[in-house]
DNA sequence: ATCGCCACCGTTTTT
DNA sequence: CGGTGGCGAT
């Protein structure tokens, strides 16, 4: 049996174990770095076990190799792995390089610890946590969950002053459904909406406190929470800090340009005692800034840790030279960026194909058919991909697939725990652990039929202030329409408790109790839902007791063991976002069309300079072979065809650097001079003109007031026009002059 | 007042 | 597909 280190296994974060031998470790296969693609210099820091090392690197340049080559070089000078802490942007990417640094381990599970920021900070949050009065049981939102939190709320809120004026009450649950389902920080959300009404901002203020000890008290954290306390439990509690950096003696971050700045204070902080960080990353490759991600932190990186060795990867070992051409053609119209010129010993290759067809069903044509020639050349599917910008763009295309028998696997779905089913099986265990669990309690009571968001209510009121949750259940005076379901529940709760049975037979109950409401409430596609079901016990199953279960899948359900190698041959279907770090010999990228790459409604800026590095991170996943395709016309939101054409990223190309084809009648390659704008209109934004002022009158220190934020001091100068400050009561905020009304006091 | 069902609309990306 | 709003039933 194999064993891979998964954040989420909690159980063996603290393992006693031994360091395995060489001939345990796999090779990496035809994937590892060696000795020659190093030089010196390179090969010493990167053997080295001492001290901050930068990798900055392009893509198919084998950075995360490099970094896997360090894990098992420190492995090989006796550093135990249990020791080593490798941060990834995916736990599949986490699996991934453990498999190839040949960390998989015979049996005694031998581990290195490995994971995404999140999942990390979820395990030790249960550890340490208490440090900042957190119970070990805390809720970890999704999207899904929103719902949940706003029934919750609407008992608990009552809004006295803050409601009554505007802000209204819908106005506030809204923002806090959008805050919960986007992820968005719920300052931010008020900021937008509210920041020009500075006569509310006390109302604001206590709106935004009492949400925040509504979390505490429910024992909820979004994901921002869950970075955000763990940063707080190293910066405030010594004894954690140097515990931690004690047990994890390395650290190791792949994918360091999609860190967000606490995600970079959190290395800093658990290299505390060491400054054993390697960190791996590309400017060019950032993509996640909408999720607070930052590449400055690359360039912040040799700053925050003094004597940083930087290895610069400029050799391409994935794609042949007229695709690299191509995307470091894309790239160089970027804006700020570190420069690298990608070039690669990959002989020959032919020019990527730009393809024109007249509407979307001709471009799912043309794929599907050069799909099935590729694999009459003998082409197997794993190694083709269609790659896309949105996950509705692919819907035209599955439909072909499926027709035309090509069996496909679609990245970037929902994931086991966040479908509903799922959630459901899962809140009757957090409640039978910890009955305080309120969001779980009202979830499983709306499942009973003629039970509804207020009787939910009123039944959690007496819940929450008995003695025992579960007699108060019991004795609960039920309605005559759903007095046998809450029993039904209530004698669920009884058997499970019965100390005799085992973690199988609570399962097996629960499912008998599940059943009739599943397949009640599913009913138009429960069938497919069971096999989840399924899943989820055979997850189960590797556990021997619910709490741990329980913390587990949290966020995300550790992953079953498969035995062998996935055999299945399937073309994948993926957004651009789950394509990263993967690669493919033929690469798909679908929908080029301006409006549908870059989006509509990107604005010029930041924004377009991401959607480009997008671009070019999709680009680059082909090996051998490149298509980019478009249609000439969209459906458009009000469900009207408009014309369209090439995105601008490609008609900007340097001609000559692909190949065009397409339908012909249409004169796609010249572009279509009077195709009106096909979807929404850019928005105008309104610039303050009057009150702006510039960044020449500031600098680091001066003292400056905002309407909404208060009083705080100017941490630095980014450009003309943006400003970082530091507020007294609200940290640190990037605030560009011509929408802020930022004085100087 | 509350619940459940049906029809309709618009889709960024994700830990 | 998921969130929302209207409407009939209880």
């Amino acid at each position: 049996m194999r064993c891979v280190t998964v954040a989420a296994m909690q159980q063996s974060l603290f393992p006693d174990g031994h360091i395995p031998s060489e001939q345990n470790k796999q090779s990496g296969g035809g994937n590892s770095i060696s000795r020659q693609d190093l030089n010196d210099a390179q090969y010493e820091a990167v053997t080295s076990t001492e001290g901050p090392l930068l990798v900055i690197a392009g893509a198919g340049s084998g950075k995360t190799r490099t970094l896997v080559y360090r894990v098992a070089h420190l492995i090989d000078m006796g550093v135990a792995p249990e020791n080593i802490l490798l941060l990834t942007f995916t736990r599949k990417a986490a699996q991934e390089m453990l498999w190839r640094a040949g960390l998989l381990v015979d049996s005694s599970c031998q581990q290195v610890t490995g994971g995404t920021f999140h999942a990390i900070a979820n395990m030790l949050l249960r550890r340490y946590g208490h440090h900042l009065g957190y119970s070990p049981n805390f809720t970890i939102l999704d999207r899904s969950d929103a719902e949940g939190i706003i029934n919750l709320l609407k008992s608990s809120l009552s809004l006295s002053g803050a409601g009554k004026r505007f802000p209204s009450k819908r106005v506030i649950i809204n923002m806090i459904s959008k805050s919960v389902n986007k992820s968005v920080p719920i300052d931010d959300l008020l900021y937008d909406e509210f920041s020009h009404l500075e006569e509310f901002a006390d109302d604001i203020f206590t709106l935004k406190d009492h949400y925040k000890h509504f979390k505490f008290e429910h024992g909820l954290m979004d994901y921002d929470d869950l970075l955000v306390n763990w940063r707080r439990v190293l910066q405030e509690s010594t004894d954690v800090r140097r515990e931690v950096s004690e047990r994890f003696a390395y650290i190791m971050v792949d994918e360091y340009q999609d860190t967000n700045p606490i995600q970079a204070e959190i290395v800093r902080l658990l290299a505390y005692n060491h400054n054993n960080v390697m960190v791996v990353g590309d400017d060019s490759q950032s993509i996640y800034s909408f999720r607070g991600a930052d590449f400055r932190n690359i360039m912040d990186f040799p700053d925050i840790f003094p004597d940083t060795k930087i290895i610069k990867l400029e050799e391409n070992y994935r794609s042949t030279q007229p695709i690299l051409s191509l995307t470091n053609d894309i790239i160089a119209r970027a804006g700020e960026k570190f420069t690298k010129a990608l070039f690669t010993r990959v002989e020959g290759g032919v020019k990527p194909i730009v393809y024109g067809g007249r509407d979307a069903s001709e471009e799912s044509r043309y794929i599907v058919s050069k799909i099935q020639k590729l694999q009459e050349e003998g082409s197997a599917l794993r190694e083709i991909a269609v790659l896309f910008r949105s996950g509705f763009h692919s819907y035209k295309l599955e439909i072909d697939l499926t027709a035309n028998q090509i069996p496909f696997e679609k990245r970037g779905g929902l994931k086991l725990t966040e479908s509903a089913h799922t959630k459901d099986v899962l809140s009757y265990f957090r409640v039978h652990v910890n009955p305080d669990d309120n969001l779980s309690w009202n979830r499983i009571l709306l499942l009973i039929d003629k039970i509804g968001p207020k009787t939910a209510q009123k039944i959690l009121g007496i819940i929450r202030s008995a003695d025992d949750p579960f007699d108060a259940l019991r004795d609960y005076p039920a309605a005559p329409g759903w007095k046998q379901g809450l029993n039904q529940l209530s004698e669920l709760f009884a058997s499970l408790k019965d100390p005799g049975i085992s973690l199988l037979e609570q399962f097996e109950i629960l499912l008998k109790y599940y059943e009739p409401i599943f397949e009640r409430i599913y009913y138009d596609d429960y069938p497919k839902r069971r096999k989840d079901l399924d899943q989820l016990k055979t997850i189960f199953e590797g556990y021997s007791d619910l709490q741990s279960f329980v913390a587990d899948t949290a966020l995300d359900p550790p992953e079953i063991e498969t035995v062998e190698f996935d055999e299945s041959d399937r073309l994948i279907l993926s957004t651009v976002h789950s394509a990263k770090g993967l690669e493919w010999d033929t690469v798909f990228v679908i929908n080029l069309a301006d409006g549908r790459f870059p989006l509509a409604h990107i604005l010029p800026g930041d924004e377009m300079e991401e959607e480009r590095r997008l671009l070019y991170v999709a680009a680059t996943r082909a090996r051998h072979n490149l298509y980019l395709t478009y249609p000439l016309e969209v459906m458009s939101a009000d469900r009207r065809f408009t014309r369209t054409k090439l995105s601008p990223f490609l008609a900007d190309v340097t001609p000559g650097l692909y190949d065009s084809t397409g339908t012909s009648g249409y004169s796609f390659s010249t572009g279509i001079p009077d195709s009106p704008i096909a979807y929404k209109q850019r928005p105008v934004i309104p610039v303050k003109k009057e009150k702006s002022i510039n960044t020449s009158l500031m600098q680091k220190g001066t003292n400056v007031r905002h309407p909404f934020f208060g009083e705080g001091q100017v941490e630095r100068v980014v450009s003309d026009k943006t400003v970082d400050v530091m507020f007294d009561k609200h940290g640190l905020k990037t605030l560009h002059l011509d929408y802020a009304r930022l004085e100087i006091i």
